[in-house]
DNA sequence: TAAGATAAGAGGGACAT
DNA sequence: ATGTCAGTCTTATCTTA
């Protein structure tokens, strides 16, 4: 159970003075009716007050983001033309804030990188949808797509395919076991195209990847595949031994994962083909017996 | 039916031109 | 920039137990 906060405000739906904020995750919903309010998530850090007499404590604006092609700190001139309290505006008023919302729209979206930004950030949340991707992740795929950006890098290349590979340079940053194959299967960009893109990225913005490491493949590959905790354990120890041997460069991390996997089933009894766990590592079975080869070559199983 | 073997072909890295 | 080369992985097909 998370921490609750009583919240002041009056809940929109049945109008009681219940309403509770998830230290968790920063939700405001009604204790009574079970509302939750859309939109107004926020964090669950202690409340910024500037002045003690202050008896509303409202929040200084949503988090920034640099998922949001303007960081989430946008000010949006209304477009109607009363004051606050709904008074119509006097005429020179009007005037001068015509001239403003020209300029603002021009500083603004009418920018060619702003724009592009903005359709390549929304193209970025779809995507980060479809892969089941964690905010962090696409946090830093923006910050590198905004890096792409300024770098000129854009130019000529489509939109889509340079910000799914810096979704997927993303995900080989954080570690996030994600192959180029289900990132462009996923979202319809042909590998090829996607590689260019990413290889483009590391190059020019000059990126040191992490190199993956086959021992986090273990996990996906063995919850794909439903193995048992054992089996996992007893993999994790061939890779590590294979590792002291230093067999493992220049081979894909899945296919080993999965032949480690495939030789710890044998040793533990745990039937499954080597289809199965090919399929869950989205490799061939040919890979899973040439890496089973090397492995069992250096290991005298 | 699962596992192993073999061959043709694709694509990418290293290196030279 | 373009070409070559060794090494890797995939796809397809055949054999073996």
């Amino acid at each position: 159970m998370s921490q609750q906060l009583q919240n002041k405000e009056k809940c929109p739906r049945c109008g009681k003075n219940d309403l509770i904020t998830d230290g968790e995750s920063g939700e405001i919903f009604c204790s009574k009716c079970g509302f939750v309010i859309p939109e107004k998530i926020s964090d669950a850090s202690p409340e910024r007050i500037f002045s003690d007499s202050n008896p509303n404590k409202s929040r200084t604006g949503d988090r920034t983001s640099l998922t949001r092609h303007d960081q989430g700190l946008s000010t949006i001139i209304s477009p109607i033309n009363k004051d606050s309290t709904g008074k119509p505006l006097s005429s020179s008023m009007k005037s001068s804030l015509s001239q403003l919302r020209k300029l603002d729209s021009r500083s603004n979206i009418n920018n060619s990188t702003d724009r592009n930004l903005k359709q390549a950030l929304s193209e970025l949340l779809k995507m980060k949808e479809k892969l089941s991707l964690s905010d962090t992740v696409s946090e830093k795929a923006a910050y590198i797509y905004r890096k792409a950006l300024e770098r000129k890098l854009v130019r000529g290349r489509s939109i889509t395919a340079l910000i799914a590979s810096s979704l997927y340079a993303a995900c080989r940053e954080t570690e996030t076991p994600r192959t180029l194959k289900e990132v462009s299967s996923i979202i319809n960009i042909p590998k090829k195209e996607l590689s260019v893109c990413y290889r483009l990225l590391v190059k020019e913005l000059d990126l040191r990847m992490p190199i993956i490491d086959s021992v986090s493949c273990i996990a996906k590959i063995a919850s794909v595949a439903k193995l048992s905790e054992k089996t996992k354990r007893c993999a994790m120890k061939i890779l590590k031994k294979a590792e002291e041997e230093r067999i493992l460069s220049g081979k894909e991390p899945m296919g080993l994962a999965a032949a480690a996997l495939y030789l710890a089933s044998l040793v533990m009894w745990d039937k499954i083909t080597q289809k199965t766990i090919a399929d869950a590592a989205g490799v061939t079975e040919v890979t899973v017996r040439n890496r089973c080869k090397n492995l069992k070559k250096f290991m005298d199983l």
